[in-house]
DNA sequence: ATACCGATTAACT
DNA sequence: GTTAATCGGTATA
C-alpha cells in the first residue's frame, strides 16, 4: 500500500514527532531520467524562531529561508559550503517556520540512476548533500509542495522496532550553543541497514 | 561594494 | 584524527 503522505502529517505543531515519524518515509523524484526513490533513514528537527540553530532563529526571514514561513508539506532546499544541496521538509503552518533537515536515505527504486547522478561506481546517500544528488534535487525545488510537486513523500506502510531508533544532538551546529545540545537527531540504527545502505 | 562564513564532503595522515 | 574545496546568503557600511 503507497499512499502520499497527507497534508494533516505535516501541519502538526510537534516538530520532533514529525522527524521521528519520516523514518521510513519514502522520498520520490521522478525527472528525465526515470524514477528515483530511498527510504528515509535520518532527520533532523528545527524548531522554529526559539531554535538558534534554525535558519528561521529569532524570526529570520529572507528569500532564501521563505519557504520555512510556508504551510507545512512544502521542501526547503538550499545551498550549504556553496556545494551542497540540503532538503528540508516544512513543517507546521503557514507563518510558523518549523522544518525537517533529512540526513540520509536508504536506495529503493532507480538505484543505476543515482549510481550515475552520483559519479561513480558506489551509490552513497548517507549524508544530506550526497542524498540530495542521487535524486536529483536541487536549489530551485524550494518551495515546491510534497504531495504534489516533482518532489514527493510516500507511505509504503514500512515500520521498524522502537529499538532500532537512535536519537541524540544534531551534527554541525555548534554555533548554535546550548541549543546544539537538544536531542534532535532521529536515525535508525546503521547496523540495521544492510552495509550497501550506509 | 565588501567581507565573512556555513544544517558538508572527500581525501588525506 | 586533519583539512581544502567552493560560492550563495547574509550582514555591515
Amino acid at each position: 500500500m503507497k499512499t502520499i503522505v497527507p497534508r494533516s502529517f505535516y501541519e502538526r505543531p510537534d516538530v520532533e514527532t514529525i522527524a521521528r515519524e519520516l523514518l521510513g518515509k519514502v522520498i520520490v523524484t521522478e525527472f528525465d531520467a526515470g524514477r528515483t526513490t530511498g527510504i528515509i533513514t535520518e532527520t533532523e528537527a528545527y524548531a522554529g524562531v526559539l531554535d538558534k540553530a534554525s535558519h528561521a532563529s529569532g524570526g529570520r526571514r529572507t528569500a532564501r529561508n521563505e519557504p520555512m514561513y510556508g504551510r507545512g508539506g512544502l521542501a526547503y532546499v538550499y545551498l550549504c559550503y556553496g556545494i551542497h544541496h540540503l532538503f528540508n521538509v516544512v513543517t507546521n503552518v503557514k507563518g510558523v517556520p518549523h522544518a525537517v533537515l533529512v540526513r540520509g536515505i536508504r536506495p529503493l527504486e532507480g538505484m543505476e540512476v543515482m549510481r550515475a547522478r552520483r559519479g561513480g561506481t558506489k551509490l552513497t546517500t548517507s549524508g544530506p548533500g550526497t542524498l540530495t544528488t542521487a535524486l536529483g534535487i536541487r536549489t530551485e525545488l524550494s518551495g515546491s509542495d510534497l504531495l504534489t510537486g516533482p518532489i514527493r513523500l510516500e507511505d509504503h506502510g514500512i515500520r521498524f522496532p522502537p529499538e532500532d531508533l537512535l536519537v541524540g544532538p544534531r551534527i554541525g551546529v555548534d554555533y548554535a550553543g546550548e541549543d546544539a545540545l537538544l536531542p534532535y537527531r532521529f536515525r535508525i540504527a546503521p547496523s540495521r541497514l544492510p552495509s550497501w545502505a550506509r
